[in-house]
DNA sequence: GCGGATCAC
DNA sequence: TATGGTGATCCGC
């Protein structure tokens, strides 16, 4: 939206920053600066929204400090020496300065809003917005007058112009309008980059080059009357021509200066073009030109569409965005392939137009005096003194007026997500529950496009606006719903705990999927999987139990695209159907070939991971990954029966091998179960459940939430503390799988906080979850604890889950792994080297500066954060 | 690999 | 009443 882009008129911004310019004339309707912003002050002050807003503001200030008490100690030597280095490079950058290319950025003007009013008569004159009473996507110019704007929440833009109309959006429409534009757009650059619905770039060399030859008939173009045609082909009849004056569009620009609507030329040059288009009666002719050329492809875009298209037209993309802007809406403005036509333009130029200098950066080189790109040029030395060399890179390409003019095709995608703002939630059930549901959804989208990842990433926004993410990568790729909620959830479910007892108000949770293999891992991991599953065919069959009820009623629904109301309808109805619902196998079959299949798996994993073994995948060799011992040449089955006959009997302890490092032993949770007092006691009750199939009696959910509630509860735990830390292990503080300090000792830890988590499952609605479970069930051999579902996959998701609490991955980084070179460096060393990026082009780096606000350690309870930074 | 940030649209 | 969703990248651990 080119709302959106316009940057620094961003509401927040002069809400927060007190900067800006008033580009508002103030006219008979609308609303001055002063106003504009004293009605959103109103509306936002003492929101939890504008705390959140003040508490970055100042983390920004942090760093802006940082950063400036940096600079004093810069020595002019230093700077000497880095104005020689830096002159050097922009040496090569000037050197290496391409101008044969002519790079076109297309930008529709104020688009939805645009198209609604193109469809709806009524909504002519009228300023209106697109979005919900909670968010604007854009707005009319109209209502831009009043400072409604892009990402203004609906309610605040009301209150600037009551009288605005909110449109909802129609994305189906858009898209097709968008499709249509893409058609045309094609003829000259079949390799277009768009960069959204409304937004592209094209590179016109070529089609310049064949334009030259060819006759006037192929660039002649009919006039059509306002409406949207199909027939827009060159030289041929089209419907009754409209007068040409003028624009056929919506009145979307009734301030626009008026030489933009004068008659005789529709469109807005800004250079002496010897040829614009010649029109006769009906038909027009574009020149060879790229401003005829572009000019043309407006034209065809408004025939067709009856829709407005700004343009830029320069020798790089950075400079075609930005010209693009120039002349909106409905202009064009070209910069000449030549260096003095760039550095002219560029002089002046505010290095916030620029695409990748965005609020906190403009704020933080604001505070170095650099506010134009000739600043930025003037200041390169010191900027390569104080920012990271990619971003003083960047700063030296924008003040040199360099940028690609290389339209890099889409890379591979590289995460797919699906989030969801509400009205706080702060029940665990229910946000296990949304969890859930998120999953499915995205394990939808991810199916649309054959994608299966390997790391998941839960994102949480609490009622405060504060925003955390958490993410857990496992060995194979996941992509089902089961098999990334299992994950999800319990990175949840860590949150969750961490808190506890208060609960998480969240007020947006999202799910992310990456870590696609390329083509290389994809032929590995089939391989890796092929190979686990090989034996276990039988096995999959056999998930029915739980998986026939949930597919259909918790992963299959199909995605739902309503808004708030029925998305909270839908969840309440659900919400019957709790997520140990689904994942409650009350009676499992007898499947102990698929038990120890799995294990067969992790053993696999664990061998492959710990490097115990033998290169050779001979997977008739196998490894218990109960008692750790190599089991030799056997069958399966025997191997099957070893591996159960580990499970039954508490046989774990003595295996010279692994002892230091393998789950608990009997002892230890006996001692650790002793050291936790009540909390054991639960713990305790919940193992024996699943060992022999007893129903948990008297398990109290109050005294359950008080024991393991306290936050630092009790000299037991300060005790436990100390013993382990005696032994190098992780501190009190670090209640979590944080076993950097001590692989051997992990597992007891691990278990402790496993043993947390099950408590806290049983306070779930369901107190006798345990109730009927047979003698086959999954137990993770990490955790120790019975899983809830029988399908293979999910339970090696849930092992993958429990190694990543800090045992095996920390094997793998310290010790074991033997890949654990340092990682390939995507930049080179020496400063003055070129960055070599991976993968495809970065697009617009964000700020990389060396100055982050003072980082705090993550605390355990958000609430801390608070505390730090409002004292 | 993780988590926080920044940026674009 | 009420301040979005998706994807990418970078930095510092």
């Amino acid at each position: 939206m080119d709302s959106t882009k316009e940057k620094s008129d961003n509401y927040k911004d002069d809400l927060l920053l007190r900067m800006g310019l008033n580009d508002n004339k103030a006219g008979m309707e609308g609303l001055d600066k002063e106003k504009i912003n004293k009605i959103i002050m109103e509306a936002t002050k003492g929101s939890r929204f504008y705390g959140n807003e003040l508490k970055k503001e100042k983390q920004i200030n942090q760093r802006i400090e940082n950063m400036l008490q940096q600079k004093a100690q810069i020595t002019s030597q230093q700077l000497r020496k880095a104005q020689l280095q830096v002159d050097r490079f922009a040496m090569e950058l000037e050197q290496s300065r391409d101008l044969n290319s002519t790079i076109v950025h297309i930008d529709m003007d104020a688009f939805y809003a645009a198209v609604e009013m193109r469809d709806n008569p009524e909504l002519k004159d009228k300023p209106i917005a697109v979005g919900s009473m909670s968010m604007l996507s854009t707005s009319n110019y109209h209502a831009r007058r009043f400072g409604v704007r892009a990402a203004m929440p609906g309610f605040i833009a009301k209150r600037l112009c009551p009288q605005l109309i909110i449109v909802p959006p129609n994305f189906d429409k858009y898209q097709a309008v968008s499709r249509e534009v893409k058609e045309i757009l094609t003829d000259y650059d079949p390799n277009f980059m768009a960069m959204s619905l409304d937004e592209a770039y094209l590179n016109i060399t070529k089609h310049l080059e064949e334009r030259k030859n060819w006759p006037e008939d192929k660039r002649k173009y009919f006039i059509t009357a306002g409406t949207s045609l199909e027939n827009d082909n060159p030289g041929k009849e089209v419907n009754k021509p409209s007068e040409l004056g003028r624009s056929i569009s919506p009145l979307l620009f009734e301030d626009s200066p008026p030489d933009l609507q004068s008659p005789g030329n529709p469109f807005q040059v800004n250079s002496e073009e010897p040829n614009n288009p010649q029109t006769h009666q009906n038909s027009v002719v574009f020149g060879t030109s790229a401003e005829e050329v572009v000019k043309e492809i407006r034209f065809r875009v408004e025939q067709k569409t009856a829709l407005t298209a700004s343009a830029g037209i320069a020798p790089n993309m950075m400079l075609a965005k930005v010209c693009s802007d120039k002349n909106k809406p409905n202009g064009q403005y070209q910069i000449l392939p030549n260096r003095q036509a760039v550095m002219d333009f560029i002089k002046d130029l505010p290095i916030r137009k620029v695409s990748g200098i965005g609020k906190v950066t403009e704020k933080m080189l604001k505070a170095l005096g650099i506010i134009t790109c000739t600043e930025l040029y003037q200041q390169r030395a010191l900027l390569s003194l104080l920012f990271s060399e990619t971003s003083w890179h960047h700063f030296l390409h924008i003040s040199l007026g360099l940028g690609s003019t290389h339209l890099a095709r889409d890379g591979e995608r590289k995460s797919r997500s699906v989030e969801r703002t509400f009205s706080e939630i702060s029940k665990a059930e229910e946000q296990y529950s949304l969890c859930q549901e998120l999953c499915s959804e995205l394990a939808q989208d991810l199916q649309k496009e054959g994608l299966k990842g390997r790391t998941v990433t839960i994102k949480l926004k609490n009622v405060n606006f504060e925003v955390k993410t958490r993410a857990s990568t496992v060995s194979a790729v996941v992509s089902t719903a089961e098999e990334i909620f299992v994950i999800a959830k319990e990175l949840l479910r860590t949150e969750i705990d961490a808190d506890f007892p208060h609960p998480l108000r969240l007020r947006l949770m999202g799910v992310r999927l990456s870590g696609f293999p390329n083509e290389e891992e994809k032929k590995h991991q089939q391989r890796s999987i092929i190979g686990f599953l090989q034996p276990g065919n039988q096995a999959l069959s056999a998930t029915s139990c739980i998986l026939e009820k949930t597919d259909k009623d918790q992963f299959l629904k199909p995605a739902q695209t309503s808004h708030k109301k029925s998305f909270f309808d839908k969840k309440r109805s659900e919400r019957k159907a709790s997520p140990q619902d689904t994942f409650t196998c009350e009676t499992v079959n007898k499947q102990s070939l698929q038990t120890s299949q799995s294990f067969q798996v992790l053993n696999k994993k664990m061998s492959e991971n710990l490097e115990v073994v033998e290169k050779s995948h001979n997977c008739q060799t196998f490894t218990c990954p109960v008692c750790f011992r190599e089991q030799g040449s056997i069958s399966l089955e025997a191997f099957n029966k070893h591996v159960d006959a580990c499970l039954d009997g508490p046989s774990i302890s003595g295996n010279p091998k692994m002892s230091s490092c393998s789950h608990a032993s009997s002892a230890e949770v006996n001692e650790k179960e002793n050291v936790y007092g009540s909390v054991s006691l639960c713990e305790k009750g919940g193992y024996e459940t699943h060992q022999k199939n007893t129903e948990i009696t008297s398990v109290d959910p109050v005294e359950l939430v008080e024991t393991t509630g306290k936050p630092s509860n009790t000299d037991d735990i300060g005790a436990l503390s100390n013993k382990l830390s005696e032994e190098e292990c992780s501190g009190p503080s670090s209640k979590s799988f944080n076993m950097e300090h001590c692989p051997q000792n992990s597992c007891a830890v691990s278990l402790e906080n496993e043993d947390v988590g099950s408590l806290r499952r049983q306070e779930s609605p369901q107190p006798n979850l345990y109730e009927v479970i047979s003698d086959q069930v999954l137990v993770c051999p990490i955790c120790n604890l019975e899983q809830k579902t029988s399908d293979l996959t999910l339970f090696n998701v849930h092992v993958d889950v429990c190694l990543n609490k800090g045992i095996i991955q920390e094997l793998r980084k310290d010790k074991i792994n033997p890949c654990n070179q340092p990682k390939e460096s995507t930049k080179s060393t020496d400063n003055l080297g070129k960055v070599q990026k991976t993968g495809n082009k970065a697009k617009r780096p964000g700020l990389m500066t060396k100055y982050s606000a003072s980082k705090k350690t993550r605390p355990n309870n958000p609430r801390h954060t608070l505390d730090v930074f409002f004292k």
